[in-house]
DNA sequence: GACTGTTCAATGATATGTCATATAATTTTA
DNA sequence: TAAAATTATATGACATATCATTGAACAGTC
C-alpha cells in the first residue's frame, strides 16, 4: 500500500541514488561525502558567495553549510580568512589538495549520473523534471 | 548549471514536500515528526515486525528505526515489552494516545499528498513513478 | 549438552537537517 | 552620530542517516 504513494517512490529513489553515488566515491578511495563535494564545487565556481547563498545552490540551510565548510577546512581542502572589506564575511579559497580532489571526483559523479539515467530518453527526463517542478510549486 | 541536473530537482522536490508536510502537521498543533508518524503507522498495521522489517517499509535502516521507536515510547505513543516466545524480540503496542494521534494526522497527510499532486494527472504520476523506478533499478 | 553461527535490538561515532539563538559587524534610521 | 535594524557566521539542541560493533538470545550441528 505504501508502495503506491508516489512520495515513497521519490524517497526511495533519491536515497538509492545517494547511496549508489557515495559508494562509488568510497570505492575510488576518496575521503569525502557527496554533500561536502557539492559545497566544495560551488565554492570553487563562486568563491565569493556567503553561506546562505551557497546553501541556496545546493538546497541546504546556512547551518548545514557552516558545518560542512568546517569539515572541508579540517580536511585541508579549503582555506578561510576574514574578509578585509566586510569583516563579518569570510574569504574562501580551495587548496591545491581541494582542486585535486574535485578533479578526481568529477568524472565519478558524471559517470554516476549517466549510469543512473541509463535507458531514460531526454524527453522522459524532461517530463520527469516538469512533474517534479509542478509538485515543487504546489508545496510552496 | 546545477539546475539542469535532474538529481538536484529530485532533491529539491523531496525536501520541499517534506518541509511542506511537516509544517502542516506542526500548524495543526501535533507534536510528531513525519518520520515518527510513518513508523508508528507501520507498527499499527503490522505490530509483529522487527526493526529491520519496519525499516524496509519506510526506507530507513535498523539503527534509525531503533531511535525513532525510542522517541515514540518516550512520547507514550507506543509500549514495548519483551516477547515471551523469542526474548530477543520486542512486543509493541500502540497506546490510545498513539491511536488518537494517528487518527489526527492521517487526514493531514492525505491532504498534503493531494495538494502536492494538484494538477498532475494519473497518467503523469504513473510516468513519474516509472521514471523513478528506472533510476532506482539503475542504481542497484 | 557444548560449540558455532545467526538474528535482534541497542548504541557509539560521525555527518547532515532544522530551528533557534548568539555574537559581531555593518547599514539604516531617527 | 547614536540607536535600531539587518546581515554573516557560529553554535546549541534535537532528529535523522549511516556504518560498525556489542551483547543477548536463539538455531543448527556435532
Amino acid at each position: 500500500m505504501l508502495n503506491r504513494v508516489i512520495f515513497y517512490t521519490l524517497e526511495r529513489t533519491i536515497k538509492r541514488y545517494r547511496q549508489f553515488a557515495q559508494n562509488n566515491i568510497d570505492r575510488a578511495g576518496v575521503d569525502i561525502t557527496i554533500d561536502q563535494w557539492l559545497v566544495l564545487n560551488v565554492i570553487q565556481e563562486s568563491p565569493t558567495l556567503g553561506q546562505q547563498e551557497i546553501g541556496e545552490r545546493v538546497f541546504k540551510d546556512q547551518a548545514s553549510i557552516a558545518r560542512i565548510i568546517n569539515l572541508l577546512v579540517k580536511k585541508e581542502l579549503l582555506i578561510q580568512s576574514a574578509s578585509q572589506q566586510d569583516r563579518r564575511r569570510v574569504d574562501r579559497q580551495i587548496t591545491p589538495k581541494g582542486e585535486q580532489l574535485i578533479e578526481a571526483v568529477s568524472p565519478i559523479i558524471a559517470q554516476n549520473r549517466q549510469t543512473a539515467l541509463d535507458g531514460l530518453s531526454e524527453e522522459t527526463i524532461e517530463q520527469l523534471r516538469q512533474a517534479l517542478l509542478l509538485i515543487d510549486g504546489n508545496c510552496q
